[in-house]
DNA sequence: CTAGGGTTAG
């Protein structure tokens, strides 16, 4: 609306120029504060650009091109002295520029100094807020805005959704929705894939895809935000049928869309169709999309490609954050932590700045690596930065500490944080649990309910977990029934943590009863309880039926294949573990080899079984003829049943004693000063021969010997160890 | 003046 101020204003009718002096006089008479000289210089340069000085075009120009707070300031001088301070185009206009400038106070200003703020103006200073990632002054805005009478249109709605999207208020989000509704934006696109974008994240994906099927229109908008809702939470599959719906609908996917695909193969771990999907990306020529390109880093190093997804990360020229992210928590992932951790120390050294999402990812990192003394950089290093406070890392930390072997210092993080949320609670009783310190668990759930935090199905894995490891039978079937009293639907995760207290304790015919009992198809883990079970019970038919369960199952896994040849090997049915060896060659598995890490000052150092690789290896296996001479003239007797071929005996008992812990604990004897803990990480399951030998080791020279196995921790002591026999 | 994505602790 171009309304002719001229005769309004005095000061414009002869389209005369203001000279740097008039300026100062004029503000002053308007009582607006004169910033400095340069900003009347540059006011009067842009006016001798266009002597003209006819139109809100001329002055909506201005706006557009200030790049200071100083130019809007003298623009709005300037309007004040024109009178113009109630023309809402202009004013609105100077909203969004000090919005643009990051100028949300003054925009705030200028806003309350308008008398009857029109639509358009309150779209201004609602998407100032929301520009500025303010959510809650956003909802406010629109809250007054609806107060003083004025409607809502189709542009205010997107930015209140957006800012219930930020604010993941469920209940608030209904209440706009239903706004919308009665303002009778029911069937604008931009108001409803913003919906839809906003209950898939509030975690509402079925209510999303009813707004989503009662959409007239769908654009490559509404499938995007449909998909990466499903994708988002966790149901990739449905993510991915929606995907070729949208095909079938000949929507052209744009890199945007792409981008969502190709997460929810990423989180099935489907590299098949990832890489397919790859090739069109090169087809349609979007291969330089640098987001993109952080997709497929995250989607080859998920599925184990590090190497691919390095080129990638390598081919870029500064990676963004979210890319080192990638890179960093695709090493972390896949067994590359110590790739992880030197990525994380070169982003350091070259001054990029870390987030919290990083920083989660390199705790995660040195929680993999097992070293105490990287976990304590760690804490160091998130202490001395901002993210101190953050609830993720220090959840994280937590979880680093207690795999890296403390639960002490795990616990001294949990303490330390006010605010805890049920994941935190739940990373400090699963803690508990990995160290078999199954009451401290189970005393720790209490207070937590004793706060206002309820369980989730995680904390009960945690608990069940905690009491599997201390073999608290009663209590972990306690604590399952207790899950129906909050409302937590048991998983297979769950199941199987009950047939393996079960199965453990003996009871493997309670174990199967309750398998067949499950409501919900039980999967590998559930299996894999009962045949370690039997292998423990040397139940061999049973043992037998839950191989077969788990060779259909999942036959790659070379873990199921092991365990069976044990029992077979535990029970001397020599044939039949023939018969594994053949089937696995046949399948082209081999059995995982295994190793060992122990940490000398700060240092890693990993062993394979019979390793002589190390420069000491002469003292090495000279500690270990030692060790083994002691062992045998205390009355130590090897267990030979686990060892996974038909050896004779003296060639078995050789095995044995070179097994990589083995090997680990003797260096670390004697690189270390006499009573000094040795801390071991090894890759597989502990065996009971070592298991065995370490107990006593630990007695004879005197020291404590930590070892983290596949799934938890032993703490050798005097002879014992902290999992009383029960793994 | 409007909308969709990626990295992500237990």
């Amino acid at each position: 609306m171009a309304w002719n101020f001229f005769s309004l204003s005095p000061l414009t009718t002869k389209y005369r120029k203001l000279t740097t002096s008039e300026i100062p006089t004029c503000l002053a008479l308007k009582g607006v504060k004169y910033i400095c000289s340069s900003s009347a210089i540059y006011l009067e340069h842009s006016i001798n650009r266009d002597c003209c000085v006819n139109s809100d075009s001329y002055y909506a120009s201005l706006i557009d091109n200030s790049t200071h707070k100083r130019h809007l300031d003298q623009i709005h001088s300037r309007l004040l002295v024109l009178g113009l301070q109630h023309n809402g185009f202009l004013m609105t206009k100077l909203v969004n520029g000090s919005s643009n400038l990051a100028q949300i106070f003054y925009a705030r200003k200028l806003f309350d100094g308008f008398y009857f703020p029109d639509v358009f103006m309150w779209n201004a200073i609602i998407r100032s807020y929301s520009r500025n990632n303010m959510f809650r002054d956003t909802i406010d805005m629109y809250r007054w805005m609806r107060w003083t009478g004025v409607h809502p249109d189709g542009f205010t709605f997107p930015y209140v959704l957006k800012a219930c999207t930020e604010l993941l208020d469920f209940g608030l989000s209904c209440l706009i929705h239903g706004q919308i509704i009665r303002y009778g934006f029911g069937s604008d696109a931009f108001v409803q894939n913003g919906l839809v974008a906003l209950y898939a994240k509030c975690g509402r994906v079925s209510v999303a895809k009813v707004v989503f099927d009662g959409l007239y229109h769908r654009t490559i908008v509404s499938w995007t935000s449909i998909i990466s809702g499903y994708a988002q939470n966790g149901e990739s599959m449905e993510a991915l049928r929606m995907f070729s719906q949208m095909r079938n609908a000949d929507v052209k996917p744009d890199w945007i869309a792409l981008v969502s695909i190709l997460r929810a193969y990423t989180d099935v771990d489907d590299l098949e169709q990832g890489r397919s999907l790859h090739g069109c990306i090169i087809k349609m020529g979007l291969e330089d999309e640098s987001d993109l390109l952080i997709s497929l880093t995250a989607l080859y190093a998920k599925c184990g490609m590090v190497m691919v997804a390095r080129s990638f990360f390598d081919q870029m020229k500064t990676p963004n954050v979210i890319m080192w992210n990638a890179m960093i928590s695709g090493y972390a992932k896949n067994g590359h932590a110590e790739e992880a951790v030197h990525l994380f120390h070169d982003m350091i050294s070259r001054n990029i700045k870390p987030d919290s999402v990083t920083v989660r990812s390199a705790v995660l990192a040195s929680a993999h690596l097992g070293s105490l003394k990287l976990a304590q950089w760690m804490d160091d290093y998130v202490s001395n930065s901002n993210f101190g406070s953050c609830i993720f890392v220090n959840t994280a930390l937590i979880d680093m500490y207690a795999k890296c072997g403390s639960v002490e210092f795990a616990r001294m993080v949990f303490d330390r944080n006010s605010d805890k949320d049920v994941v935190m609670w739940s990373a400090m009783i699963m803690g508990y649990g990995l160290h078999g310190q199954g009451w401290e668990a189970i005393n720790l759930y209490a207070a937590m309910k004793q706060t206002s935090v309820f369980p989730n199905d995680v904390t009960f894995v945690g608990l069940l977990n905690a009491c599997n490891h201390s073999g608290l039978v009663k209590e972990g079937w306690k604590l399952f029934h207790s899950m129906k009293d909050f409302e937590i639907e048991p998983r297979n995760e769950h199941y199987s943590c009950v047939v393996d207290l079960l199965g453990r304790a003996g009871y493997l015919g309670q174990a199967c009863a309750f398998i067949m009992k499950m409501p919900i198809e039980p999967g590998v883990s559930v299996w894999g309880a009962l045949l370690s079970a039997c292998k423990i019970h040397r139940c061999v038919t049973l043992g037998e039926y839950a191989a077969k369960k788990l060779f259909s199952l999942d036959p790659y896994n070379t873990g199921h294949y092991v365990q069976l040849s044990n029992l077979y090997a535990s029970s001397r049915l020599w044939d039949r573990v023939a018969h594994i060896r053949v089937l696995m060659r046949e399948r082209g598995l081999n059995k995982d080899l295994g190793y060992s890490v122990i940490e000398i000052n700060g240092k890693l150092q990993a062993f394979h079984v019979g390793d002589n690789s190390h420069p000491m290896t002469n003292e090495i296996f000279n500690e270990l003829q030692i060790l083994e001479r002691r062992l045998k003239e205390i009355g130590f007797v090897p267990h030979t049943e686990s060892v996974l071929h038909d050896l004779n005996y003296e060639e078995k008992e050789e095995n044995l004693s070179f097994h990589s812990e083995r090997i680990a604990v003797a260096y670390g004897l004697i690189s270390t000063a006499p009573g000094t803990t040795l801390r071991i990480t090894k890759n597989l399951r502990a065996c009971v021969n070592c298991h065995s030998a370490i107990k006593l080791i630990s007695k004879l020279v005197e020291r404590e010997i930590i070892v983290r196995d596949a799934n938890r921790f032993h703490h050798f002591k005097d002879g014992l160890c902290s999992c009383r026999d029960y793994w």
